[in-house]
DNA sequence: TTCTGGACGCCA
DNA sequence: GGCGTCCAGAAG
């Protein structure tokens, strides 16, 4: 374009006859950024330029994406403002709402806003935004006879919904309260063998018949695809919208906008769910949030429950924190008040438990001999035969996936190391040729550098040990000791939602366990002493959560439903599942980390980078008086080898503080990344606020 | 990527 | 002292 023609272009503009002015975030990854910019609106623009629409904007030169957060009459600016260059288009895509919470979280996690909008806002796909505008035009058309069906859903069935939550304390009012239009805020414990997906539903069709939506969040796409059924079976098709990651990006735009255009009154979901812009909400939920997937891996590295906490804080919706089993951090929320326990009462409870029995490191091997060979315990053995003898399917949870995962010294069990890196070192796997006696040689899961000449820094042993059986060779084993009976493995790329209720036997890893018709005959939850050995503060929490996933799957206890804990029965979290309290379990967890300062009785942060940089960060940082530097210490992560073909050394520091400094915790964390940003410094320091696994 | 202002150098 | 050039830093 030449001078004379841009010069010609920007003489024709006239500001906009009201609210001249757009207060945007420009979409630019810097932290001292992290704040609106005032532009002027064109008159052109003013009817397109509406709250929560994207913009392009040139900034610094550059064009740049924004969206509009506001109009206003002034400015505070002093210099010239530019004219917005472009309105994207109408749609408004950031409604307050999620502005506010977006911020909020942002805040929280000492991050930027457009971080988050980044997670919340799909990107925009013109072609569905055009042809959405007839589908909107087909849903009005069509509402009355979508709310009717509400309404029949709702009324048709008053005795299956009070059937379903009449099984919990304070269940029946927790409905009345959603169906009611009331604030409700609770834990909710599920029985095992629970229909959740149904019960969830139900809570969803409640608040719909009060005019309201309902947002769900829930680990993995085969709980999306559960729970969308059955909130379909209730609400019927139009109303319900899943949304998750392997949608392509039009169809992902496509149902996002029916969701922000009000269309759908039930959004179910995986985590990028959470930010979902339901109109007129009424309750959110989180199934299952000890489920690690609902930690997003991106910046700022948001957690599912606290944005939905806060979500439901904001705006006034009703919140359900939901699952087998009871996170510390749900029942912080009870012990605070914040929620309320809905929990089974003890005759349902009684009514649909299986019965589970432990054993630990000392137990008999089965006399069998193929079953001595898979190292199944005598009383793993026999459940497993009498359940398949009775035509039932038998569960084999079996922890991480693949062959022989890692390693360990054959003598003193410490874990083996690599000697470059301190990675794990494990048997790579192999083709699938069949050739499973071919010895490998092992290597290290981080480097790949092989391990021929074995030491153990321990001991100097040169015996290698399987530390963890895979499910894969588990499978082969078990098969052998049960010979004639059909074999079906579910992990890794291979997951099965479903099995027939017939004889089986289902090895699966945790989160796979495929759901079985009527229920699994019997449950083996083999290898309890690797997950609990884990050097992790949520190990016990977090092998409690997995034991009662796959336990849930099997028959009542008076049903003949067992299950079998390859764990020590001394052990809490195997006391918790014999007992199945898992409220119990996680009050005791939660008193732990109040004594030991962990959080979520404390707020920490982390940051990660190279030395230097890191002790510069440090010191640079103005903390909260309470703030407690734990480290630095050195990360063990798989090393990269940076531009120069080095490799670089991580170190991470832990600060902590009192759970009311950690507002002042986070800003101060925000400040410095602003600081370290306008001096663009080359160097990162990786701020996480919240970590999942500080320790 | 563009703009601005301050530092500095050259010339009168 | 005045003017031009260069560079860093900010960014409407």
């Amino acid at each position: 374009m030449t001078a004379t023609a841009r010069a010609t272009r920007k003489g024709e503009r006239r500001p906009a006859p009201s609210l001249p002015i757009a207060r945007i975030y420009v979409d630019v990854g810097l932290p001292h950024l992290d704040r609106t910019f005032d532009y002027r609106v064109a008159d052109t623009q003013h009817d397109d330029a509406v709250v929560g629409c994207r913009v392009r904007v040139r900034f610094a030169g550059q064009l740049v994406d924004g969206y509009l957060v506001e109009r206003a009459d002034t400015t505070d600016h002093t210099g010239r403002l530019a004219y917005l260059e472009r309105v994207v288009s109408p749609e408004p895509v950031l409604s307050p709402e999620i502005a506010t919470l977006a911020r909020a979280v942002a805040d929280k996690y000492a991050g930027t806003m457009v971080d988050v909008l980044r997670l919340a806002i799909p990107p925009r796909h013109a072609k569905v935004e055009k042809e959405a505008v007839s589908d909107v035009q087909d849903a009005v058309s069509g509402t009355p006879d979508a709310v009717s069906d509400v309404q029949d859903a709702v009324s048709g069935t008053p005795d299956a919904v009070s059937d379903g939550w009449g099984g919990y304390r304070h269940g029946a009012a927790l409905l009345t309260a959603l169906g009611g239009g009331a604030r409700a805020r609770a834990v909710w414990q599920a029985l095992p063998g629970e229909d959740w997906p149904a019960r969830l539903a139900e809570a969803a069709t409640a608040v719909a018949a009060s005019g309201r939506g309902t947002v769900i969040v829930v680990p993995d796409y085969r709980d999306v695809a559960r729970l969308h059924a059955a909130c379909a079976a209730q609400l019927g098709e139009q109303q319900v919208v899943a949304l998750s990651a392997d949608l392509g990006p039009a169809e992902r735009y496509r149902r996002w906008l029916r969701v922000r255009r009000g269309i759908a009154r039930v959004v179910v979901g995986t985590r990028a769910a959470m930010f979902a812009p339901m109109t007129d909400l009424g309750l959110l939920v989180v199934w299952d949030d000890g489920d690690d997937l609902h930690a997003e891996p991106r910046a700022p590295y948001p957690h599912v429950r606290d944005v939905l906490v806060q979500r439901a804080h904001l705006s006034g919706a009703s919140l359900l924190v939901a699952g087998f089993a009871r996170t510390a951090e749900a029942q912080l929320l009870v012990e605070s008040g914040w929620a309320h326990p809905v929990v089974p009462d003890r005759a349902s409870l009684r009514a649909r438990a299986p019965r589970v029995t432990g054993f630990g490191e000392d137990f008999d091997l089965a006399r069998d001999e193929a079953a001595r060979a898979a190292r199944l315990p005598a009383v793993a053995f026999e459940v497993a035969r009498a359940a398949l003898k009775n035509d039932a399917p038998v569960l084999v949870q079996v922890p991480r996936r693949g062959y022989v995962p890692s390693l360990a010294c054959g003598s003193c069990r410490t874990q083996a190391r690599c000697r470059r890196c301190a990675g794990p070192l494990a048997v790579p796997a192999g083709q699938q040729d069949g050739h499973q006696d071919v010895a490998r040689a092992p290597a290290c899961r981080w480097c790949g550098v092989p391990e021929s000449r074995f030491r153990c820094s321990a001991c100097g042993s040169a015996q290698l040990r399987a530390q963890v059986i895979g499910a894969r060779r588990t499978a082969e084993e078990l098969g052998r000791a049960f010979p004639g009976v059909a074999v079906r493995t579910s992990g890794g790329t291979e997951v099965l939602a479903h099995v027939d209720g017939s004889a089986a036997l289902v090895i699966a890893t945790p989160g796979a366990e495929p759901v079985a018709s009527g229920g699994y005959g019997a449950a083996l939850l083999l290898d309890g002493w690797a997950l609990l050995g884990r050097q992790d503060l949520r190990a016990g929490e977090e092998t409690l959560r997995r034991w009662m996933t796959a336990a849930a799957l099997v028959r009542p206890g008076e049903q003949g439903g067992r299950v079998i804990v390859g764990a020590d029965v001394a052990l809490v979290p195997v006391q918790a599942l014999i007992r199945w309290d898992p409220a119990w379990h996680a009050e005791r967890e939660l008193a732990e980390r109040r004594e030991l300062g962990f959080p979520p009785a404390v707020r920490m942060a982390s940051l990660e980078g190279e030395p230097e940089p890191l002790a510069a960060a440090l010191d640079e940082v103005t903390l909260p008086e309470s703030a407690e530097v734990l480290g630095p210490v050195p990360v063990m992560t798989p090393p990269r080898p940076d531009r120069h073909g080095e490799q670089r050394e991580l170190e991470r520091v832990l600060l902590r503080v009192p759970n009311a400094d950690g507002k002042a915790l986070a800003a101060a964390l925000a400040a410095l990344q602003a600081g370290r940003g306008a001096r663009k410094e080359p160097d990162t320091v990786r701020v996480r606020l919240d970590p999942l696994s500080p320790i």
